[in-house]
DNA sequence: CTTGACCTTTACGTGAGCGTCAATCCCCGA
DNA sequence: TCGGGGATTGACGCTCACGTAAAGGTCAAG
């Protein structure tokens, strides 16, 4: 361990923080630069700013990660701002809380479903699979040996 | 049962195929009969004609069904063309074998990941909902049951 | 001071996946 | 016979999620 010299009475703050920029967060997740500052646009970042510079907290990476979660399951990019906007400020209302806790459960639905979806296709995938292995087999010690194994 | 006046000696065929206009196949699935020309023109379906008619097959609506369910776990139409041309013929040859086995199983890696993502989803949606019921209950039965609930 | 590596905004382009006319055709029952 | 309802083929439009210049600011090293 010990990457880089560091001042001596080291560590006030509990967490660091360890800021990023803008490429580099790019890089960490596999996404371009263009798909965060399009994000932001979009409302589902707000790094703080040095000058005109984006820097990135550790609250935001964890908030990217949900984000492309979220666009990993399907969701769209409006999709997740609405999840994510429900998520954030605990709604003091009762009507916005049922209204909150209905579409979670309906998220919840269609996600069991897209799940149940994904085992399927998962399901047949493998067992084409075990027949593609099949033919493999009954083609390769079968006529003869024909081709040379070395 | 008996739907209609049936000729006599009827049943000559083991499967009485069915055969659907593009309308009522676009209703059955919940999709449009725009939907299924593009399905079409992009290679995905084949129905036959009768003279310029589209004629559905009950093999075109369960490939339709595949199609369907590759949509709804994220695949692009290109992903599921390459899906099912691969599926189709069983290829002879041991390289084209082996790609088609390297391929599904990048799907189906993929797939597992994707459903990991599903479930982390589900299970933080899932928490979420119980905050707010708890939410929910703090705020009903508290403030000296201000409204009433008859 | 210049160069180069970053950062910024603005803005137009792109591919996928359909939606939406428009014009035409064909068949079927009143 | 004449609508009317559904079928067809274009062809253009639209949204989403970015890609891709273009044109410029800033900062550190050489």
């Amino acid at each position: 361990m010990g990457e880089g010299a560091k001042p001596a009475h080291a560590a006030p703050q509990p967490a660091r923080e360890e800021w990023r920029s803008i490429s580099d967060l790019a890089q960490e997740f596999g996404v371009t630069a263009r798909t965060l500052r399009f994000y932001e646009d979009e409302g589902l970042l707000r790094p703080v700013r040095r000058g005109t510079t984006r820097l990135y907290s550790r609250a935001d990476r964890a908030r990217l990660a949900w984000i492309l979660r979220g666009r990993n399951v399907g969701f769209s990019l409006a999709d997740i701002r609405e999840l994510l906007d429900l998520y954030a400020p605990g709604p003091g209302r009762r009507t916005q809380l049922k209204a909150a806790l209905a579409k979670s459960r309906e998220r919840i639905a269609a996600l069991e479903a897209q799940k149940a979806d994904i085992e399927a296709t998962i399901a047949e995938l493998e067992q084409f699979c075990r027949r593609l292995e099949a033919e493999q087999a009954r083609l390769a010690p079968g006529p003869a040996a024909a081709a040379g194994e070395t």
